[in-house]
DNA sequence: TGTAATTACGGGATACGTAAAGATG
DNA sequence: CATCTTTACGTATCCCGTAATTACA
């Protein structure tokens, strides 16, 4: 038996006054009603309502009762009330863990207008660059930059990760402009990493890929590093889109040559599945990606994207 | 789905800490537990726990709702708790249709005891001869001096309805003490009714009954006039014992003859058929029959007691 | 690797609707 | 006699338990 649905179709039955009424404004039978009601009885071990054929009257029990039903069912009226207001309006918490160039650039500057639209969340924005345990450190979205989502977890792709070899125009002017790959071998390039004093860059060429060897007397396991070093006319840098793109924009950087290789990998936004995805996370991640997608500053500059 | 249910399962998982500690606790499989939080989830459109196999955790909304759960289900054991009580605690309004006579001699003297027993309880003695219609008149019993229970009501017998024939010491004295029933014929007899001058009174022999023919100057269709003419030494009387109990007792009328027959009546309490006796109809009845039944100022006169 | 949550599957209880009976004004 | 409640009966659904599976520490 059902308590509440018992409840429910008792307040009915007293508000329409017949067994009858409350069976068609329920739309079911006046025999369901009539076992409904009888069950209820006996399970409360009192009558609620005195019936002949006629007239259905409330017993001074089923008064009482009657009263304490509204106010339960109000209650639970309540409480669904605000299960859906709640799942509805983005609120709360909300950890975050971004990649620490990816948060500086581009997170942190969103930050204030997901914020305006969602003024109930409170958002933690955590940078850092080592892998991280979604569930352990109870973030609810970890953004990643990473070949392929991980396995049992959700993997929003928020944009293509392009990679463009640039650097500043005072660099070129003074250097010249690479125009096949092969040219990097006269020029200073600003590598990543460490531990290896010349690199290779790949290229897309007509048939598959192409291998340069480069070297110059600058590396940092830093991007943010490297960026600096172009920004300042030290030499040429392959670095992400996401990184440089405005820098290109403002035309503090130019990109050259075309067919700079990423790696496979992509920017994705990684949270827990669960059948009923919090309003806060999908909030968030829908905002990311409807900003950081279909991005023009970042793709406008790579010559990855016409290929893709 | 049971709703309730749903939010005590719901209620006990959380307190319980685990979904196997909460089916221990309810005696059901975790299996169980883990269908109906899913379903509860699913209804309500958002995930309320948060659970790995190794953990449950409240999730933000589920906090919430564990709350209204518990005020909710609070409200519900107080309505069933109130719903208890009602029914254990005679009280309220108890109409009771009696017979005058029956309710003038016996049920007004006892009416202070059953209201000092029961404080409740607001008891309307209507007293009245005429045959009452039960549910018209809104009575909640209707005491009778009947042959057969009425179908569809509930008929609880109170007591036989025996007679006896008697008269004041002084009339005996004057007129002599009948021995056997024939005697009657040289006796002045009261008899109840009108219209017929004579009447015939019946009397238990060995065998079968016996009728004698009885006559005398005073006639009256109120038995409490037979009663006070009988006091006044005026003749021979045949009344109820519930009538003249008390005068023979005290020494005011005395008993004669023995087999006097009543017809098959006996006291009734009638009240409606109801699958929830009220408990204030139940009180009454218990109380009066307790009080009535096994009488022995009521019975001790009476030979018909011996032949059942 | 062990424990806890979940899923698949089969059986039993429950609750509905249909239809007929009973009651009441 | 018309209408409303109740009961009888057949059926569909739901929910639980058993057992296997998956996930997590």
């Amino acid at each position: 038996m059902d308590s509440l649905s018992s409840m429910e179709l008792f307040i009915t039955v007293v508000e329409a006054g017949s067994f009858t009424a409350a069976a068609a404004a329920l739309d079911i039978t006046p025999s369901a009603v009539s076992k409904q009601i009888t069950k209820l009885e006996d399970r409360l071990g009192v009558q609620l309502l005195a019936r002949t054929t006629r007239r259905v009257a409330l017993t001074e029990v089923g008064a009482a009762y009657y009263e304490r039903c509204q106010r339960i069912m109000s209650e639970v009226n309540d409480a669904e009330g605000m299960v859906s207001n709640l799942r509805a309006t983005p609120r709360g918490l909300l950890r975050v863990s971004v990649p620490v160039i990816l948060g500086q650039l581009h997170f942190a500057p969103a930050a204030p207008e997901f914020l305006r639209e969602y003024p109930e969340v409170h958002l933690e924005l955590v940078m850092n660059d080592h892998s991280v345990n979604l569930v352990e450190e109870k973030f609810d979205v970890v953004v990643r930059i990473d070949e392929a989502p991980e396995s049992s977890m959700i993997a929003r792709r928020l944009a293509p990760n392009r990679r463009v070899v640039c650097a500043a125009p005072g660099y070129l002017e003074a250097h010249g402009i690479p125009r096949v790959p092969e040219d990097l071998k006269e020029h200073n390039c600003l590598t990543y990493g460490a531990h290896y004093p010349h690199k290779e860059w790949y290229f897309r060429t007509g048939a598959g890929r192409r291998a340069v060897q480069v070297a110059g007397n600058f590396q940092s396991n830093n991007a943010a590093a490297l960026r600096a070093a172009a920004l300042g006319g030290l030499g040429l840098a392959l670095l992400p889109t996401f990184i440089v793109g405005n820098d290109i924009r403002q035309g503090l950087l130019r990109p050259v040559l075309t067919g700079a290789v990423s790696s496979d990998t992509a920017i994705y936004a990684v949270y827990p599945p669960s059948r009923h995805l919090s309003p806060t996370v999908r909030a968030f991640v829908e905002f990311v990606a409807r900003r950081f997608g279909p991005n023009p500053s970042w793709d406008e500059f790579s010559q990855g994207k016409a290929t893709k």
